[in-house]
DNA sequence: TTGTCGGCTGTATAAAAACACAGTCTTTTC
DNA sequence: GAAAAGACTGTGTTTTTATACAGCCGACAA
């Protein structure tokens, strides 16, 4: 990582400030804090640490700075030989048209163990809704999903019809796919393949829920 | 602090967020978070919940936002900065008598990336049976638990009477506990803490499933 | 019945914040 | 010895963001 002795003050500002006050700085504040007299000095700070790996920033996001584990203090050895994948995408919002894992969408990264699913999941989807209750998926939960553009009846799919995305239970009958809640409170949905444009994203492999226990 | 439900969802929104993306939310943010039409629902939201206590607002300041320690489930707070163990307990079989983290009945060590769940939980269990059904609990599923000998109403605690370690919504009033099922076809348990011993465990802070969405 | 609270819609607007462009002056590094 | 990186100054412009004002509706308490 490397960084220079500015740098690593800037940073260590950035992290004292987040918890101190619960929310990194803005470009202002780095330039009050430090004394600078323009607001270049703390965006070019920003881009270096970016760049080095230190943290992350948000495009058009106000105090969008994500301070790096790895730039953490207790930071295990120097990474540079290890290859570590950097985590699991968490997939926000998916914009119309765009590809699930669009840069542009991905909220967050986690880094999992591995071994902990089957067959080890592509990127996270937050849940909103009820309609898996019945199969255990609660709104809020991530749903660690698989890509594969195949499904087999009875399997779990994140489905995209359209501008929506939607998880569902898969079931087909030649040219009529079923999308079927885990809730009678939902309709199934269907579609006609020859006639409306139905994309299979990927298959649910797992779930992650943090919390939440509040509902029965 | 008594917040209602709604605030309650609010408020775990807003931790999720910094967890997730390192700042706090905006009011726009929650706005499409929760689809609202108007950014004075959030507004609203968040006034509420400073006023009880729950967070702090900066005046003036983008996501101003700061959760108060109150407010955090456990307290345990620094989450964030705790040295990285290597990895999470799964505890498996465990035995009469024997203290949960006993060597012997840990099972596996799993690495998860320490913001995934609040707060930072010590082990992980494997769920048995479906008495938590509702909760979206089911065999097989891996819950998180944070260990901790005290409990609140509502919570979902591990709890061990005698032998026997289980999972279940925790209720007390007075002397009188009540472990109840999330699930019609389990009878909820009495425990009269005067006459019975009953060690809280660990709550659960979350859950951790592996494929496993065959039933509906 | 008249509040007050909770949970919202809808419209504005001023301030906060990100960020681009154009430079200057060192210090490294090839 | 030239290019690149580092550490800034100075001046905008465009988005984001906070937040005020004016309501509506249902529940619940005095």
């Amino acid at each position: 990582m490397d960084l220079t002795p500015r740098q690593a003050e800037i940073l260590d500002f950035i992290v004292r400030h987040l918890a101190e006050r619960g929310a990194p700085p803005t470009r202002a504040e780095i330039v009050t804090a430090f004394g600078f007299r323009s607001p270049t000095a703390a965006e070019d700070h920003l881009r270096a640490l970016a760049r080095k790996g230190a943290i992350e920033l948000r495009a058009g996001t106000s105090r969008g700075i994500r301070v790096l584990d790895a730039a953490l203090p207790g930071a295990a050895g120097e990474a540079a030989n290890e290859p570590i994948p950097d985590g699991i995408p968490l997939v926000g919002r998916v914009a119309a048209g765009m590809p699930m894992l669009a840069t542009e969408s991905v909220e967050a990264h986690y880094k999992l163990d591995r071994t902990l699913f089957h067959p080890a999941p592509d990127f996270l989807l937050r849940v909103q809704g009820w309609s898996m209750r019945d199969a255990g998926i609660l709104p809020g939960d991530l749903l660690a999903v698989k890509r594969t553009p195949i499904a087999e009846n009875g399997q779990i799919v994140v489905a995209r019809i359209g501008d929506e995305v939607t998880v569902k239970r898969f079931e087909r009958r030649g040219a009529i796919v079923r999308l079927l809640a885990a809730n009678p409170d939902f309709a199934p949905m269907r579609i006609d393949l020859e006639r409306e444009e139905l994309v299979i994203e990927g298959r649910a492999v797992g779930l992650i829920r943090d919390g939440g226990f509040s509902l029965a």
